[in-house]
DNA sequence: GCGCTGCGATT
DNA sequence: AATCGC
DNA sequence: GCGC
């Protein structure tokens, strides 16, 4: 972030995108001139940070920035606590263009900058008109209603002891929706006794696959290991056309007689009715009509792939020169870039880091490097300020706007949703980075062909954009079930992952009271499950702002010379956040945590009511802890997520690389050190890293922690 | 055929 | 060690 | 699922 002020006010910056995650700036170095991180107004300490307001009008900015990001995430979606979803994705479009993340603190605080202002009325504007907030739902009044039982003494929860607590929330309409199908999937003896079932592991989710093969073998049923043959009945895939037919050794298309090629949830729908159902309405299509020729004959996914990818991938740099130089400095442009011709242009996709650093070289101006790959697009830049507020209104405006692309996006997001909430954590990244390369396309994709030049866009996914654009539907969709819909609901729990989702679901629960009257939570979970309605809900801007305020003051109360600095999605400019993550830290030289302010920080934003409940505990015995999450509220407003994380003031540019996140760009910029034989984690940089087993391991030598730049120096990343 | 970020907290 | 979340 |  560049704390200058001509940037601040225009700039904005973002990060990537969605699903959660997270990203976080940094500071300062990334511009030229850089200040140093303390000069930015982010890193004000409390008490300067209570003069300023006092000062003047709301200085609305304080402390932030508008940056966006375009990644992203999910947690929502997953994880992304920032959840997940997103789907507004246009939002990220939107910003995209003006933000970069480099940038994202700036902001000058003086509260005069005009610029900012108006900035800060359009912000404010946007996001929260579409908040949905002040819908109400019975569930949210519950949490409202009931007593912040904790609020005045502070955390007197004891977190291992949980006793379910029954009963009380009346779950509302949700679960009512949710509770369609109440039977316990348990295996009745003998269901199974004339069955023989060979489960093609590739491609089935794997916690999912377990439940499924243990359900089988409790039914009586046979679970064939060791390969199939004619003597199998029924063959459970999650995959569809021929391929699934090489995979058995059918050569000749035709499928054996008795045996039927059925989806997972046959076996489900089995368990849940008590008999076994008729299979016709899940057997796979195994005619393949839809794929391409090629595909048929390639045996291998992935060979494919790589035949197509390395047509496409080559024509990097170049590209990205094109764009780079000459766009970006006015402001707009960027993304979109993409003429030319070669490749490009249309597909781009790039790596979220590469593409951090090609924007932040433009707006530097001055160089390009960059290594390869691909162009970029995206991103998210801007720093400098390049953009007025003309651009800034316009990125606004845009995002309302849809993608040329959405309907591809919202059905592959229901595709992510759906692995990871079958714990298939791979396939969740590669469609997590699918999507985020399709959100940069500014044209709409209408082929196999268009999508296959998009990088992170392989052969699997180009057929199913290919379906998209041609009949408007996934065929795949269809077929997920309701049971994805109750699972998918259980892991939003906060503390609730696929394994325990999933675990939930086997034993038959199917709604919130299922689980409040049958299930030992643990502490965070029952949190969850209370103010799960509130904490869906994102969060507008201003009331991140106001909150972060609220507990600067805190914070200077305890010590006037704490660091606050609001990260996150915040940070990165989203117009919604989903959840609240604050950095806290203290320039008092040496290299300490400060806990005794952790602690006392905390203790006061208890009593204070500001932190109503927690979700973890902040310290164990002696030992503090050097992160916090809890459950904050403003009087009469909705509960929200809040984390802390405190650090030693060495580590800020560590800190701010890491929890600015957004999620994909924290993992890119984190492989490409381990590439470079170094490690970098929210520490710092190291280098010299052994990562053999046995003694051969080495923890590294620390090179960088101070800020970002001497971390991307240290990577060798041009950033400016 | 392999790797996919890295780590703190809770249970 | 497994699970979860960031 | 994607990329190498
Ligand atoms: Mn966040």
């Amino acid at each position: 972030m560049v704390f200058e002020e001509k940037e601040l006010s225009s700039s904005t910056n973002s990060d990537a995108p969605p699903n959660n995650s997270k990203y976080q700036e940094d500071s300062s170095q990334l511009s030229d001139s850089f200040h140093s991180v303390i000069d930015s107004p982010n890193l004000l300490s409390a008490q300067e940070n209570k003069i300023l307001k006092n000062k003047g009008k709301k200085r609305a900015f304080d402390g932030d920035n508008l940056l966006e990001e375009t990644a992203s995430e999910s947690r929502d979606s997953s994880h992304d606590s920032d959840t997940p979803v997103l789907k507004k994705i246009k939002t990220y479009s939107a910003v995209n263009k003006n933000v970069s993340r480099p940038q994202l603190s700036s902001f000058s605080f003086k509260p005069s900058n005009k610029k900012k202002r108006k900035f800060y009325k359009i912000m404010h504007k946007k996001p929260t008109s579409d908040d949905p907030k002040y819908q109400h739902d019975p569930l949210a009044d519950t949490s409202q209603s009931l007593p912040a039982q904790k609020t005045s003494k502070s955390r007197q929860i004891p977190f291992g002891s949980s006793k379910v607590i029954r009963g009380r929330k009346k779950k509302s309409t949700k679960d009512a929706v949710l509770s369609k199908n109440i039977n316990p999937p348990s295996s009745s003896p003998g269901l199974f006794s004339d069955v023989r079932i060979f489960f093609i592991p590739n491609n089935i989710d794997k916690v999912r696959l377990r439940l499924l093969k243990q359900k089988v073998e409790e039914g009586g049923g046979q679970v064939i290991e060791d390969g199939f043959d004619a003597s199998v009945t029924h063959v459970i895939t999650t995959l569809e056309g021929q391929r699934v037919l090489k995979i058995l050794g059918i050569s000749d298309d035709i499928i054996p007689q008795g045996v039927f090629i059925v989806e997972p949830n046959w076996i489900s729908q089995c368990l849940m009715r008590g008999e076994l159902i008729d299979v016709r309405p899940y057997i796979v299509q195994t005619s393949d009509t839809q794929s391409l020729k090629q595909s048929d004959k390639r045996i291998h996914d992935s060979v494919d792939d790589n035949d197509e990818n390395k047509r496409n991938n080559r024509p990097k740099k170049k590209k990205r020169q094109d764009s780079l130089s000459p766009k970006m400095r006015s402001p707009s442009p960027p993304s979109t870039l993409p003429k030319t011709h070669e490749s490009s242009s249309s597909a781009q996709g790039d790596d979220p880091l590469l593409e951090m650093i090609a924007e932040t070289k433009c707006l530097a101006e001055d160089g390009f490097l960059l290594d390869d790959d691909d162009d970029e697009s995206r991103k998210i830049q801007g720093n400098k300020m390049s953009d007025s507020e003309d651009e800034i209104l316009m990125s606004l405006l845009q995002d309302k706007t849809n993608n040329p692309n959405q309907l591809i996006i919202d059905k592959l997001q229901v595709l992510l949703d759906h692995y990871q909430r079958m714990k298939d954590e791979w396939r969740t990244l590669s469609y997590r980075k699918a999507i985020t390369a399709i959100k940069k396309q500014k044209e709409p994709i209408t082929s196999y062909e268009d999508a296959i030049k998009i990088p992170d866009i392989g052969h699997r996914t180009a057929e199913k954009i290919a379906e998209i654009v041609n009949t408007g539907n996934l065929k795949r969709l269809q077929h997920f079930s309701e049971d994805d819909e109750v699972i998918k609901k259980f892991g939003a729990i906060f503390g609730v992952g696929a394994t325990t989702a999933m675990k939930w679901y086997a034993k038959g629960y199917r709604t919130f009271d299922d689980i409040l009257n049958n299930v030992e939570l643990t502490h965070a979970q029952r949190i969850g499950i209370e103010y799960f309605d509130d904490l869906q809900e994102k969060i507008p801007r201003d009331e991140v702002l106001e909150i972060s305020e609220r507990v600067k003051e805190a914070a200077c109360k305890v010590d006037p010379d704490l660091l606050c600095i609001t990260v996150g999605s915040y940070i990165r400019g989203q117009p919604t956040c989903g959840d609240i993550d604050i950095l806290i830290t203290k320039n008092d030289g040496d290299g300490k945590i400060n806990y005794d302010a952790f602690s006392k920080l905390l203790h006061i934003l208890h009593e204070q009511g500001l932190l109503t409940h927690d979700l973890t505990q902040h310290h164990v015995e002696e030992k503090v802890s050097s992160k916090y999450y809890g459950l904050c509220r403003l009087p009469g407003g909705k509960h929200h997520q809040i984390d802390f994380f405190i650090i030693p003031f060495n580590e800020l540019g560590a800190a701010l690389l890491a929890y600015t996140g957004n999620d994909i760009f924290n993992r890119s910029i984190r492989l490409l050190a381990k590439k470079k034989k170094m490690n970098l984690n929210h520490h710092g940089l190291y280098k010299n890293v052994s990562r053999g087993p046995g003694k051969s391991k080495s923890e590294g030598v620390l090179i960088a922690q101070r800020t970002e730049k001497e971390i991307f120096d240290a990577l060798g990343i041009p950033w400016r």
